[in-house]
DNA sequence: TAGGCCATCTGGTCCT
DNA sequence: AGGACCAGATGGCCTA
């Protein structure tokens, strides 16, 4: 029923509510107690006096009821929308993590797009860097580091957007975690523009205030210091073929 | 205990 | 008219 019961969610804030139009339902929920109090309140103060006012009182708490079960779906619609964004971003999830808050969900949700985007794009450039020049073909190699993580055993360098995704994410996917023998600082900045990655954090100043406060509020994920080696996902370098051809396509 | 986050209620507005 | 959407208010739960 509630977004969060069947999440890992250590923190159930929803009273269980069964949506159901019936009033009986509705009425066994605390949530209702003011509402009916409100309502017993103001049948003592009309006294007995009964008629068309009455009737109409019932119509609109009935309305009022649809609407509120009505909205009450929306939200929870949208709550399970929210669920699903975060089953698919790159943060920790699991029984001891709690989940990221709608709006961090939302701003993490923008950047790696955003992320996923470059990523694209460079891989574009790339291949077709070596598709016109000379450079034997190699096997074709995940765009993303979280891709490049299903394939253990890889020799990887690390995404340059890796630890500035991360620290606004601040864990990631326990599924998808690995260690890298190498360490976060090492292999990041040499093949890409800084202008890159800056222009995906580019965050209103308030925006980026917020994501200090939430996005980094989870003590049980993985925190980036720096020359640390970070055994994150998002840390997770990417192949041989793409930093190899990474290279190539900067010394031209 | 304060602050953050959330669910719910509610009234207003817009659309069909 | 009815429904969807939105934002403000309110109160509960949790954590530092």
């Amino acid at each position: 029923m509630d977004s969060d019961a069947g999440s890992s969610c250590s923190r159930s804030s929803s009273p269980d509510i069964v949506v159901d139009d019936s009033a009986g339902s509705f009425f066994s929920n605390k949530m209702f107690h003011p509402y009916l109090q409100d309502h017993r309140d103001a049948g003592k103060s009309e006294g007995k006096v009964k008629g068309s006012s009455e009737l109409n009182k019932e119509e609109n708490q009935d309305l009022r009821l649809k609407v509120n079960s009505r909205e009450r779906k929306r939200m929870h619609d949208l709550n399970q929308a929210m669920d699903g964004l975060r089953e698919v971003m790159p943060y920790a999830q699991g029984p001891s993590v709690r989940k990221l808050s709608k709006i961090s969900t939302l701003l993490l949700a923008r950047n790696y797009i955003l992320m996923l985007s470059s990523s694209l794009e460079e891989m574009k450039k790339l291949v077709g860097d070596v598709y016109g020049g000379s450079a034997a073909v190699q096997p074709r190699a995940p765009a993303h580091p979280v891709m490049a993580s299903t394939t253990p055993g890889a020799h990887l360098s690390l995404h340059p957007l890796a630890p500035s995704l991360h620290s606004l994410v601040g864990s990631t996917p326990l599924s998808l975690q690995h260690h890298s023998s190498q360490t976060a600082t090492a292999a990041a900045p040499a093949s890409h523009s800084p202008s890159h990655s800056s222009s995906f954090l580019s965050f209103h100043p308030s925006v980026q205030g917020l994501l200090k406060d939430s996005l980094h509020m989870n003590h049980h994920s993985f925190r980036h210091f720096p020359g640390m080696p970070c055994p994150c996902s998002l840390c997770q370098p990417l192949p041989t073929t793409t930093s190899t051809l990474s290279s190539l396509a900067l010394n031209k």
